[in-house]
DNA sequence: ACATGTCTTGAATTCGAATGCAAAGGCTTG
DNA sequence: CAAGCCTTTGCATTCGAATTCAAGACATGT
């Protein structure tokens, strides 16, 4: 009974008149057990306060039921906004989800991780965080699907979902132009990430087509602060440029502030803001943020089924999955 | 070896020519093995990629060293905030953290804690989400800690850490009558919600001391739209109030939008605007928002701290950690 | 040299459920 | 009515590591 907490398969057969193969049997969709037998075990199990222990079923079958979700922080909404989905989505599939918050602890992210497979995870879903190579060599090794989310990762063997992030530097750029920028600049993100490195060679490839060239760059890291320190270095030059695009809309926002607040000039009159994502808070009317955005339920959905793909046919090969954003016009970019 | 993944003690003991126990023993640390033998089963286990199998050990030991984490949703930035330092608490700590999100789900949640049981967690923290009383039962039954964040709950075996939200409702109250305000509203959160409750119940002691009566009255849910439809209710009438205190930052930030925007009035001149929480969002310069700091930090901490006591003592009572906010003077409150 | 104690190590058992195999029972069919 | 088949159930084993108990190795004291 519940000695120390909870019932066994035992206690249940021991209550019921049956042996522990039949209880379990009962427990098990696809297992046949006969009606009347069936109802006396779940009336036994109801009884006594009795469910399987998922870890002991986990062993016996190899099946845990776990996914590992690893997420750097979230400073950046679009992170949160991204986990609760995958997160519901995989509860969904009747996967539970252990989480593993990367913030700050750079080489020991590796370790941690390593952790996580101890649980015999059955698939790995990363979100801002990178791979060493060791690692990624490791997970191969241990045969264990691996999904990288608004990332792309080079390594052969890991599936990954994005959006087209070079064609939204692009599409970011060709909108600058065709409503008239001129002095055009750009505030960039983490240079480790490969959403900074696509957005940006995008952004600049599409300068480049309409005959332009960027007239200043500063980094902000994808964080706040860092984003507005870029911001006064960049309009501190005695010319300031006529429109900025700003790595992520958390940026953007941060950037609009100083430019508005700290240093007075109008949005759009004076310089036009542009960002990348399409935050909920980008819609809010003290922004109004001009941006391109993210398919964050596609990328979830596209996420989840990779990994679920891969834990069923652990042979079939890594896949991609590239989706397309959107630009979304609102008032932060001057019209023509 | 890797036949199926991962190499069990069994195949490190092999290799090193010894048996499972001392496997286990070199990788307990409390078991004394010869330096000699460790060595030689650490070498083996380094070649075979050995690590021991967490659910097995588990299972053994009775300690998962798991640790559930339940949250509504995440917009309300309050809450990814708060998730993440627990997170990185109890990372810290040696534990690894089963995330549920409730969203939506509604009667669903019970059935899905029942789920997370079945892992045998160590322990729970349930963020913004309330308990039925059944499931309370369910819990108390299985013997294993809850605390509960940022609530209370009338159980007495449910221990909480929460901030004193009657306090800083009160002292909400003083600042606008200190300040000069006679016509003053409240936009109320999710009245389900025990914060609300109690920032209502200290903000209305708070005005009947000082001599004062509520103005009016709208409800905002806790979600963005429901507070900007709130706001309009609220200032379609004939007289506007000259002070409102919204429930929580992230409902304070839809009423400043609709107030400056759809309104066309002036923070804090024509209106004044207080929240509650202290995000990161109301320090920036859009907002530059007057309200309540809660003190995540020593939240999160209070909250792991009586999770680990609970689950190091079983027997010790639940207990209630209650503490102080502090008000913090922005820009969006009218000078007296 | 012998008794005693300490330290290592291995054999056997355990945690809780799933499952292959075999036995028992029920039913069909010639 | 017997032979054969299918269904239901129980027995015994398994997953992988931790732990109890006992035995062996070695050192110490008298």
């Amino acid at each position: 009974m519940q000695r120390d907490g909870s019932a066994t398969s035992y206690d249940v057969a021991r209550a019921a008149g049956v042996s522990q193969s039949t209880v379990s049997r009962v427990f098990s969709p696809k297992a046949k057990v006969s009606e009347a037998v069936a109802q006396r075990v779940r009336d036994a199990a109801a009884q006594l306060g009795y469910r399987p222990n998922r870890l002991a079923r986990a062993m016996i079958t190899g099946r845990s039921r776990i996914v590992a979700l690893v997420v750097a922080h979230f400073e950046n909404p679009f992170y949160p906004d991204s986990f609760e989905h995958l997160a519901l989505a995989l509860q969904k599939e009747g996967y539970h989800v252990l989480t593993f918050m990367a913030a700050d602890l750079g080489a020991r992210t590796d370790e941690v991780i390593q952790e996580l497979l101890d649980y015999r995870v059955e698939g790995l879903i990363m979100a801002s965080v990178g791979l060493s190579n060791e690692l990624t060599q490791a997970i191969a090794e241990a045969e264990i699907p691996v999904v990288m989310f608004n990332r792309v990762q080079d390594h052969q063997d890991i599936s990954g979902v994005s959006s087209d992030n070079v064609a939204g530097g692009r599409a970011i750029a060709e909108h600058l132009l065709r409503t008239g920028h001129s002095r055009i600049s750009y505030i960039a993100g983490w240079e480790g990430a490969s959403t900074q490195r696509d957005r940006e060679a995008g952004f600049l490839a599409g300068l480049a087509d309409g005959g332009a060239t960027l007239f200043s760059r500063e980094v902000g890291d994808f964080h706040h602060d860092s984003a507005e320190k870029a911001a006064r270095r960049m309009f501190a030059a005695p010319v300031h440029p006529d429109a900025v695009f700003v790595a992520n809309d958390h940026m953007a926002f941060a950037v609009m502030d100083v430019l508005r607040h700290d240093l007075g000039l109008r949005i759009p009159e004076d310089v036009s803001v542009i960002g990348y994502d399409d935050v909920p808070t980008s819609a809010w009317k003290s922004y109004d943020l001009t941006t391109v955005r993210q398919p964050v339920r596609a990328m979830v959905d596209g996420a989840v089924r990779l990994l679920l793909e891969r834990i069923a046919h652990p042979d079939a090969p890594a896949a991609r999955i590239v989706l397309e954003g959107a630009l979304i016009e609102r008032g932060s970019v001057r019209r023509a």
